[in-house]
DNA sequence: TTGTACGCGTTATCAT
DNA sequence: ATGATAACGCGTACAA
């Protein structure tokens, strides 16, 4: 798609489109006509009205109802430099992970008049670096990009950019500029100590194959490691997760040797994994255990109660937008670096 | 929030904002400069090689990449006209079924250089009349909207934007402007003759307040009811629907009174409905079937399988994609209505 | 095939 | 408190 000559910014166009339409939409000229004003009154009066007469601002309001004129936002972001859009990208959207997150963020930033551009990845970096090269076309005031591993290109790219950027749902002690996640590591740890502590000793990994998921597994089986439990198995399955992809895991595990738990990535595999279970007539927990990870609106429902790690996805969303805003807008704020934790859940399954 | 005095698509400063940066970004006159050429022609070079010598944009291309030039498609949209945006509303995305056909959307208009700008209703008609004027202001050059029911209001804006449309997830014969969906009615029909043809006879409904879905609960009872089964008792469960209401849905319809089918208004709802019949006892289908809409990935995988209805989800994005894209494009296509279809899976639940 | 002049609709800046 | 003027960066239309 992308003209293989050029940069990955620019798309060629395929077909030659010509005549514009003459446009009738109102303008801020015609508002300003209609109100017996200078359009750059009407201008301040809709942008900064605590600057213009109450009684200016009326007659404004009422020529922009009459004219029904609606505010060119391409011509605002050209003159004033900030287009109030925030580029979004995300891994994957048929992951209930990220959509909290997203939606979040888009709640936030929308009570502050500004407007998301979402593109997703599918976890690839080459992806992103593409991606967030067009998106850096329509002059976005920031970016939200997804995790702490980058190409070098993209860093280059939005550096040379020099604009505010939120690293989300990762953590480390030096971002590309600010970040709002938690240490997966750290969960891979707090996961592993409940488990040694309920007395499981024979953990398997039913693992799907990304980066912050390949950090709690590190976590995990440094843990396990030091109580002299090491080489832990694991059934690796693709991206996205699913309820058949837990099932298939488990069989697949259990072809291979015997557990206690099954340590999943994810909840979507972990309820899969308990139905196979349940459906090789093993109890959960009792003959086999299963541990998630997301804390996802079906694990507190599921028979049994998935035990699993939570973690605060609208939180995320809203602080990564606050802290875009709030330094677009020059609003001083304390930390850039925010770690929103996370808590296991002890339910029944694990 | 929106100013109250205002217009919906005017968003009142908050904070006042100055010193744009000088902005040290690179041009399109930078370019030329450094190539030796007319911005003009590096223009050309870029949106429309076929007219300019394969040497001169091989110079243009070099000098694209020694100034890092991103093209501003804010300046572009505003000269032209054509903004290359696609405004994309819907009622949920923690709604699986909405997910995946945003994302083919994405996919296919990403592939010819546009971009989305999603918003998110909450099934609130007067909401997406707000949404809908302040993403005009973004000058998109195509709207998609979710359903076919839309308040005056917004309809008057749209009317007057002229502007290309697409509805999808519905069906109707009087569509603003190009549609694709499918009929609800008739799936409702459909779930119906396959319930009465599998023998089933006293139905209970599960069902959630929005409009799709009254749709096809009309087509489910207007097919009952010539087979002399009338008033179907229901439990209404509210949005976004859950495994946990799907449980509880179950529960209350359960002390109604008996049914040998739960009808539910999506599969996460379905899903629900069995977890908590096999917590009680009873078996499904035998004791009580269950049959689900949507086909949901887990649908195929859960135990027992549910018995659905399918709709190519991503399908409609892709398709919404190309009437938008050419209709924009000025390519001429037949169909301005697309009825995707459907059809009833039958797996184990029912 | 390439270049020139101008306008797209708005806001920053300075003046009144 | 309001207005005049000059950008913002690019594409259209026409000229060369």
């Amino acid at each position: 798609m992308n003209n293989a000559l050029t940069h990955p910014a620019i798309i060629t166009r395929l077909t030659t489109v010509k005549s514009p339409k003459p446009s009738n939409a109102p303008t801020l000229e015609d508002v300003a006509r209609h109100a017996g004003l200078s359009p750059m009154t009407v201008s301040r009066a809709l942008n900064n009205p605590q600057v213009v007469r109450p009684k200016t601002v009326e007659k404004v309001m009422q020529a922009v109802r009459a004219t029904g004129y609606i505010p060119n936002a391409l011509a605002g972001g050209l003159a004033s430099r900030r287009s109030k859009l925030i580029a979004v990208v995300v891994p994957q959207i048929n992951n209930n992970m990220f959509v909290d997150t997203i939606q979040a963020l888009s709640d936030e930033l929308a009570l502050r008049g500004y407007h998301i551009l979402l593109s997703v990845t599918g976890y690839s970096e080459q992806t992103e670096a593409d991606l967030v090269a067009t998106l850096l076309s329509r002059r976005p005031d920031g970016v939200v990009l997804t995790g702490i591993h980058h190409s070098a290109e993209m860093k280059k790219i939005i550096f040379n950019a020099a604009i505010p950027v939120v690293e989300i749902w990762d953590l480390t002690p030096t971002p590309l500029d600010m970040l709002v996640g938690f240490s997966h590591e750290k969960v891979g740890q707090a996961t592993a100590e409940y488990l040694l502590q309920e007395g499981y000793r024979r953990p398997g990994l039913l693992w799907t194959p990304d980066r912050r998921a390949d950090q709690r597994k590190h976590g995990l089986s440094e843990t396990f490691k030091r109580q002299g439990i090491s080489q832990l198995p694991q059934i690796d399955v693709p991206l996205p997760a699913s309820l058949a992809l837990g099932r298939e895991g488990l069989t697949r595990l259990l072809a291979d040797g015997e557990f206690d738990v099954i340590v999943c990535s994810s909840d979507t595999l972990a309820q899969g994994a308990i139905m196979e279970a349940q459906s090789r007539g093993l109890t959960v927990p009792q003959d086999i255990a299963v541990i998630g990870f997301g804390d996802l609106d079906f694990a507190a429902s599921n028979r049994p109660a998935i035990t699993t790690v939570s973690v605060d996805r609208r939180a995320i969303g809203q602080r990564a937008a606050m802290l875009l805003a709030d330094r677009i807008e020059h609003i001083p704020h304390e930390d850039a670096i925010i770690d929103i934790g996370f808590h296991l859940v002890k339910r029944q399954s694990a």
